[in-house]
DNA sequence: AGTGATTTATACAGTTCTATATAAAATATT
DNA sequence: AATATTTTATATAGAACTGTATAAATCACT
């Protein structure tokens, strides 16, 4: 990829999530990207794409991290459950975090038929998703449950972390967490 | 107050939850509302003075109803907490409910010196506060801690279902709710 | 019916935004 | 060095948006 595009998304993440994506002009990003807009519309067809790249990037990103963190921690599923959420402490926590794309996309996308909210609201599937594969290889019965009820309190956290800096909402998350997991591993099959 | 201002309101509120805050222009809202620019800008200084008008009255009646609720139910504190939940489904659930208006404009102001991202910070945090004196009445320890981490559950809830209608996000929000107020109950003082 | 306030209709100034056109400059390739 | 490609600089079309000006129309009240 041509690094011109790279930066563009680079810069073009940050300033959707700092100001918000309707909020950010084409002309704000080019500025800061250092570029012209002829640049970016060479790479993308139009703003949306641009914003649907974004996400992609993001999302890909995001779990890719993940799934090596947890791959490579340990092999034992329930495990894996429990690690989970450490592991997203730490991708929240870390100096690079730029927010989960899909969680403000879908707020200034409400539009069901709108592309970007339909991509949003696929990712967070996905993830939610990916959560019950690993609840379900921990014998799990209600995998899908506790994986809505994970996702609901991650959500919930990253959100009030992007509300207010610094809350503190993961650690009280992460505890939930495991009370929820917990209760759910002594209800195997 | 004034008919024409109470509509343009309540109009404003369903456009800015269905379109988006920046999505929807004042001639929108005044086309809907059956009105004119003139008669909007008369009630409302500016487009910004609106948005913390409905934000405001949005909340206060969400307060309101839960608070009446709450203590025409029961005179039992550990009850009340109980029944939390089900008075905000029946809330989420009913038919004129237009969304939580401070979890999506916080999303589509995320400038912390915004007036807009502002007031929805205060009303999440009032919210909370709400809950923690709840949880405290129930002689729970960590009150704070509790009243967050319902707030989680019940913020990632709203989002899950504003996302993607009937996703049956509350009634796992509820269950999990259910076990994070039983395990607080327990170690009371 | 007549007076005063409210509301409408219409136009528009001024800004911002997406997207494109055109030509010059810089960079890469042969 | 000459050619081809990429990138910049600049201008601008065209739409959308906030907010205001002005005059006509409607309404409330006496």
């Amino acid at each position: 990829m041509s690094l011109l595009k790279s930066k563009i998304l680079v810069v073009a993440s940050d300033l959707f999530q700092t100001r918000g994506i309707n909020s950010t002009g084409v002309d704000t990003i080019v500025a800061v990207a250092g570029t012209t807009k002829m640049t970016l519309y060479k790479y993308f067809r139009s703003k949306e794409d641009l914003i649907l790249e974004v996400l992609e990037k993001g999302h890909q990103d995001f779990q890719n991290w993940l799934n090596d963190k947890l791959t490579s921690s340990t092999k034992k599923p329930s495990e894996k459950l429990q690690k989970l959420f450490d592991f997203i402490e730490e991708w929240v926590t870390s100096p690079n975090f730029r927010g989960m794309g899909f969680i403000k996309a879908s707020a200034e996308f409400p539009n069901e038929e709108n592309p970007v909210h339909q991509l949003s609201s696929e990712q967070s599937r996905q993830f939610r998703q990916y959560i019950s594969s690993l609840a379900s290889e921990a014998n799990i019965q209600d995998a899908d449950g506790l994986a809505l009820q994970l996702s609901l309190l991650f959500e919930g956290a990253v959100q009030a972390e992007q509300m207010k800096r610094g809350s503190g909402a993961m650690k009280y998350a992460k505890k939930a967490a495991k009370i929820l997991i917990d209760g759910a591993l002594t209800h195997t099959v």
